[in-house]
DNA sequence: CTTTGTGAAAATGTTCACAGCC
DNA sequence: GGCTGTGAACATTTTCACAAAG
């Protein structure tokens, strides 16, 4: 069966919100009120969950802490990936100490940049090599996702490089759409914050609401 | 008409490549040659454009310049938003720098932070004030987007607080469902940086491409 | 009485196919 | 020949409604 790409994304958003609540020692929690929670349908929680499993109890709903670890399961198998951020500046900064990530099992554990007076230096523990040696490093630390967080204009060399990587997915922060060769081994996702402004702006001005 | 929210997504996406394009200088481009930029179907761009008029020229295409004006109408026909960004850590640093903000119209013109340290000082050009001066300042300057950047412990604090101010449209960072009680009067948009490294995580896994 | 899991129905979104125009 | 705009066909996704289970 073929997993709609928004259960998938709602799959994400349901487990945030599941962690959270599990702090709080909640036990149960019903598809009714992980939707309120999350702002979909309850119907629609049962049935994204339905695709991958029975995971609830008649009359009772679903065990916080069981549904977390099964919907861990299904995003994250691995449990932990080594990933990279090419782009040592402010961005690439804020990333790199961006808590929710190791939270979630991704271990940012290099830097990259061209700078010569960033290279050799840290973010927290985390070293900026030089972008030239990209395949290198990301090889020898085993490191499969790279976040890409550079200005537009340094698209080109960073794409080739990657191309020639063992990278298997990426987080791109630029706007440019990268069109990576051998595309059906790398998957990408686009973070387009511009983009998010734009819908906001439209959203705001039609005086609509929507996710 | 109800325009679909894809749709809406689709056109920011549209407009973004369409201006890297204008840059190039070429003058006219086809749905199809728009459709390979921005890894969408031609008729689905040729759809999504007849939500809001006709815009082509038969045996042509869209007169590439023409069409960023009018899609920016589309989706900022006000062209000059203020907004501001509540929390000054690290993100809130990398997002008062980022230039695309600027370029599509949106001017960040107020920081703001409950670090005694932090206010009064400024990153670039913009001061950072005492959040709880968050109404007045953000009337005074006409601010109707607020970004929030800060730890998710901040989250209730900065609720109320917009929820008393004229903030239209809100840019979240935090995993935080917001759950501003005046929701009907504010739009919501939700950045969850780890879902998106879950989705990846779930692609990669799964040996699937998606957008 | 509550709540899940799920076929069936409804709604929504996408692709096809082609008339009409350059 | 090349390309847009668009109804109609198709596909997907969401909601409804209810049987089954605790």
């Amino acid at each position: 069966m073929d997993v709609p790409f928004a259960t998938v994304e709602r799959i994400a958003k349901y487990l945030r919100c599941l962690k959270r609540i599990k702090n709080k020692k909640i036990k149960f929690i019903s598809s009714q009120t992980l939707a309120e929670h999350t702002k979909v349908t309850a119907e629609q929680v049962r049935k994204d969950l339905a695709y991958f499993g029975k995971f609830g109890r008649t009359g009772t709903g679903y065990d916080v802490k069981k549904l977390v670890q099964k919907l861990e399961k299904i995003l994250n198998p691995k449990q932990n990936w080594n990933a990279c951020i090419v782009g040592a500046g402010a961005l690439g900064h804020a990333l790199t100490n961006y808590p929710d990530f190791k939270k979630a099992g991704f271990n940012i554990t290099a830097l990259f940049d061209s700078d010569p007076k960033k290279i050799g230096n840290k973010i927290g523990t985390v070293k900026i090599y030089d972008v030239k040696k990209f395949s290198v490093i990301t090889e020898k630390k085993e490191i499969k996702i790279a976040i890409i967080a550079t200005p537009e204009n340094a698209k080109e060399e960073i794409e080739q490089l990657i191309a020639k990587s063992k990278i298997k997915g990426i987080l791109n922060f630029t706007p440019a759409t990268l069109s990576i060769k051998s595309r059906q081994k790398i998957t990408v996702l686009d973070v387009d914050l511009s983009q998010k402004m734009y819908i906001l702006s439209y959203l705001i001005t039609q005086k609509k609401r929507r996710q």
